[in-house]
This record gives structure tokens, C-alpha cells and sequence, in this order.
DNA sequence: GTTCCGCATGAATCGATAG
DNA sequence: ACTATCGATTCATGCGGAA
């Protein structure tokens, strides 16, 4: 049985607690700046390299060596122009021995529309990968997505050249891999994700989809492991990770979404173990990336 | 009939020759650290930003203070980490005087193929937008898209508050909104671009899509205006503003290029003026953006 | 003439090998 | 140890020849 951890208080307070070298995965998007002014008290652009690093340091503690922490942000725009402070916050990232590693882009299908005269609808957010070493655990094959007509195009009528190479070519070459394709009808994504945002039914808002931090899950993680949200919020995070077998954690300073995230979790953790397993598979099926 | 300068020379110093406030939009694709060494030495990524830093501020010489400066640029990957120099030359470009406005996506569906333990393919590239007033001249309707089956989706199930909202707001509320959509089949696009790389298989190969320089031309010029490409290369930038009837002026350092792109634009210019109408209509007609 | 299919090739990135 | 070059991987695109 997976364990869920929902903690209630200040995140770096909470996240000094935790042994160093435990986590296989953060995932998080924290208050982005002056958003969410409601809940978090609102970080000013100026200040908020300065707020998140001391949290990014304790991150940088807790996270396995072969660890990977995925930070969900995107800059807004103030009086007509574009804040920086995303990009402050990596250099100082760096300087605090992170190696970012990855910037993917989240394109978001439908977002809202509304019309301004001096810009489009952002459509997109970054997703950036920070890791403490070189070598960090990757399980690209999770993540693979359908193929296209080309693969059937493509093998149907294997060209003179293709077997030339097939047997010219060291042992692991191309027509190694003409025999892999055949065998899965796959191929692996890039690193630009194409999701679409959630309808807001939900009592709580989320800040991201459930496919999110389930894709980033499947990418760096295998079940048992454990993933990390310090900014929890609706607990998006740690309700898809639950739901994949992977035990996680998560830091909430507002009381009530703790509240909130139990209740959600309560009813899948109470679920007999082949429901859960059924579930589970449904959930995988249901996941759709382009 | 319009005018179309290709220069040779040192971008810096023919820059310095060129009056101030002059230029509507700048389009440009210079070339990335440590890219392009056989044509243009390949400048480090550490010396980058440095390297820079004069030309754009000539550019912010000579744009108009109603125009627009827009970047193609990616850092690359080295050694496993992410270069930085793109997010210290933002930084820095607005310690300059710059207004960094936007950060469009152009997503690359055909990207460079490649498979990797630690990273995914590369499947898009940034387009820095800059100003130097919070004010700047931006034709919106210009890049309407056609619209998906999102529109006929979103209209035939209209919600009771969908209908409700349609009366109770105010005018320009959303219920007009759907009737606009309802008498034009366009809506306006995101920050997000859905291009493919053109092949290479063409005599000259360009860094970017013709259809890249023609959205942002569109976006931010008219008829008559001028369009400067500093770092023209293959002179994708100055053919399209031609097409497209702005006035354009190109730099480029390697003389052969040069002669290339004078030799591209000779045919265009000397069609007669309907014929050349007729190009310019076809090729809207052409121009496939999702 | 069309349509179909083979083929070459990139603003890529890593790891191994060589100097 | 550090840098330079080379080989391997693998996909959308457009050209050109074939059917």
C-alpha cells in the first residue's frame, strides 16, 4: 500500500523535517508572483527570487542524487511587459548547485479566450527541469505516444538502401530498430507537451491538469517511489501520484485545502486493492497527449 | 514600387549608418552559440551575451519608437545542462533601454530527430519580442486563423448561463462575442506557433520557415513600412517583406550570401506590378498556421 | 498529368575515440 | 584532464523519378 502524506504548515519549516536523499520527484507550481493573492498573501515579482530560494535549497537536500524536481511557472505580464523573475530564479538556481537540465513547454489547448491590444492569449507555461547530477533516472519508454500513419508508410515497403544499412551497420544500427517499431506502435514525445487545461467543476481550482503531473510522474518515476509537492494546493499532484502506486508528500500552509485533499484521497485509499489496480489501468488509457 | 537593401558588411557598422527611428519591425535570427561555425566562427557561450550587446543597441537606434524587435533564438544543450546566455541576454537587453514585451513558441513539428538517455527532442525555439515603448503599432487582424471545430462545438451547446450571460451583460459582454464568431469563421491566434522547419532539399537552406517572418511582418507592419534583418543569412526575412510589399533592408557579413539573396529578389522585382499582386495574394492563400 | 514512393537531410545531442 | 572530431540515433518535408 502507497502512503500519502498531507502536511499542514510553512513549507520550509516542514520540509527541514525531511531526510536528505529521499525523494525521487518534485513536482510543484508554486504561487506564481502576485497570483493567488487571496490564499498566499501575493510575492511581488521583486521579492520572489528571494522567497523561493531558501524552499529551493531545502529541495536540493531532500531530493535523491538521482532525483529530478519539475517546477511548473510562467512569468505574467505587468503593465505591458514581461517579468524576469523566472529567469533570475534559474540563474540563482544554478548558482545554488541545481543543473537546469530541461525547459518543456506546456501548450495549453484551450485556454480562455479574451483579446487584448497589445497581446495574444498566453497559451503556454514552462515546465523546468532541475536536477543535482548528470545521471538521473528517465523512464522515457512510460511516456511513449501512438504513432502516426508514417510507421505503416514507412515499413511497408522497406527500400534496398534501409536493408543495406540493416546489414552494414554495427549490430545495434537501423535495422535493429525497424524490428523495434514493428514491435510497439509507439514513439517517444518531445519536449513540448500538448495538454489541454481542466474544466473547473472541481470545488477547488487546480492550477494544472491531472495529465501533468502524471506524465512527469510516469517520466521520472516507478511505482513505490516517492514524489514530493511543497506547494501543494488542491493536491493535484499527490492524488495522481496515489493513484499511480507512488507514495508522496505534500506541504499545504492553508489548513482547509489539507482538509479538502484528505477527503479526496480517502476514498481511493479505503478502495479495495484490485479496484485500485482497475483504476489505475483505467487511468492509463484515458491519458491522452499529442 | 517597393525598395529592398542588401548590404554587406559588419552588422555594427552598417547598423551605425542607418538614421534612427527608421525601422518599423526588426526580424532576425542571429546566429546561436557555438552554431553555424563554418559560416560565422561560432561565438561561445560565455562571450555571447557580450558579443551581442552592441548590435542591439544600434537596433535600438534605429527602430521606430512604435516598432517591434523580434529574436529567434535557442540555446542548446551542452554537456547535458541548458546554456543560460538566452535568459542574461533578456537581462540585459533591458538594462539597455529594451522593453522585453512577449516570448512566443514557435513549436517545430518536423524537429531534428534523436534519441537520448536524458533528454527528449528539442521541438521548439524561442521568439523574443522587445520594444521601447509600452505603446507599439500591432495589426491583430492581420493573423486571424480560421477557426476549429472548437467553434461549432462551443456553439451548439450552449449553456443555460452561456444564454443567460448573453442578455444580462453588458454589449460588449460575451454573448456578443459568440455572435461575432458566428459572422466571421476566424479568431485570433495565441502565442504559440505551429510551424514545420522547411526542408533542406531546396537550393538554399534557410534557419526558418518563410511562413515565420510572414506572420510577424503581418503582425506588426503594413504595406510601405520598412523590415530590417541585421543577421540575414539566406535572406528568408527580406524575400517575404518584398512578397509582401515592405520596403526591407538586409545585413549580412558573408558577401557570398548576398549575392544569393540579389539573385533570388531579381525575378521578384522585375514582374510587372499585377503579376506580382497575384504572388502576393497566392502566397496568403498558402500560409498555413494552426 | 496525377499520385505514389524512395531518398536526402537538418540551429540536435551524447558518448566514444583520438590528439 | 581537456578539447576536437566522429559515429549513432531517427522524423517531417520536399524533390524527383516511377507507376
Amino acid at each position: 500500500m502507497v502512503n500519502c502524506d498531507i502536511i499542514h504548515g510553512d513549507c520550509i519549516q516542514i520540509l527541514s523535517t525531511i531526510p536528505e536523499n529521499s525523494i525521487d520527484l518534485i513536482f510543484t507550481s508554486p504561487p506564481y508572483a502576485d497570483q493567488r493573492r487571496a490564499t498566499y498573501g501575493g510575492i511581488s515579482p521583486d521579492k520572489y527570487v528571494e522567497w523561493f530560494l531558501p524552499a529551493a535549497d531545502q529541495l536540493l537536500r531532500v531530493l535523491k542524487p538521482t532525483g529530478t524536481f519539475v517546477l511548473n511557472i510562467k512569468e505574467k505580464a505587468v503593465n505591458g511587459e514581461r517579468s524576469t523573475y523566472v529567469l533570475e530564479l534559474i540563474l540563482a538556481m544554478k548558482k545554488q548547485g541545481w543543473l537546469w537540465t530541461e525547459e518543456f513547454i506546456w501548450h495549453k489547448k484551450n485556454c480562455y479566450p479574451g483579446k487584448w491590444s497589445n497581446r495574444f492569449r498566453d497559451a503556454w507555461e514552462r515546465l523546468l527541469q532541475f536536477n543535482k547530477n548528470r545521471k538521473f533516472k528517465m523512464y522515457q519508454e512510460a511516456v511513449m505516444v501512438p504513432m502516426g500513419d508514417w510507421k505503416h508508410k514507412r515499413l511497408s515497403k522497406l527500400s534496398e538502401t534501409d536493408k543495406i544499412r540493416d546489414t552494414s551497420k554495427t549490430v545495434s544500427g537501423f535495422g535493429k530498430n525497424i524490428s523495434h517499431w514493428l514491435d510497439r506502435p509507439k514513439a517517444y514525445p518531445s519536449n513540448v507537451l500538448h495538454l489541454a487545461t481542466e474544466c473547473s467543476n472541481k470545488k477547488h481550482s487546480a492550477a494544472f491538469p491531472e495529465a501533468l503531473p502524471e506524465w512527469f510522474i510516469k517520466l521520472f518515476t516507478q511505482e513505490g517511489d516517492t514524489v514530493l509537492d511543497p506547494f501543494m494546493g488542491a493536491g493535484t499532484t499527490n492524488i495522481v501520484a496515489n493513484r499511480m502506486n507512488r507514495n508522496s508528500i505534500g506541504i499545504e500552509i492553508v489548513q482547509e485545502y489539507c482538509e479538502l485533499v484528505r477527503q479526496r484521497l480517502k476514498p481511493i485509499l479505503q478502495l479495495p486493492l484490485l479496484t485500485q489496480q482497475y483504476e489505475i489501468i483505467r487511468q492509463k488509457n484515458c491519458f491522452e497527449i499529442h
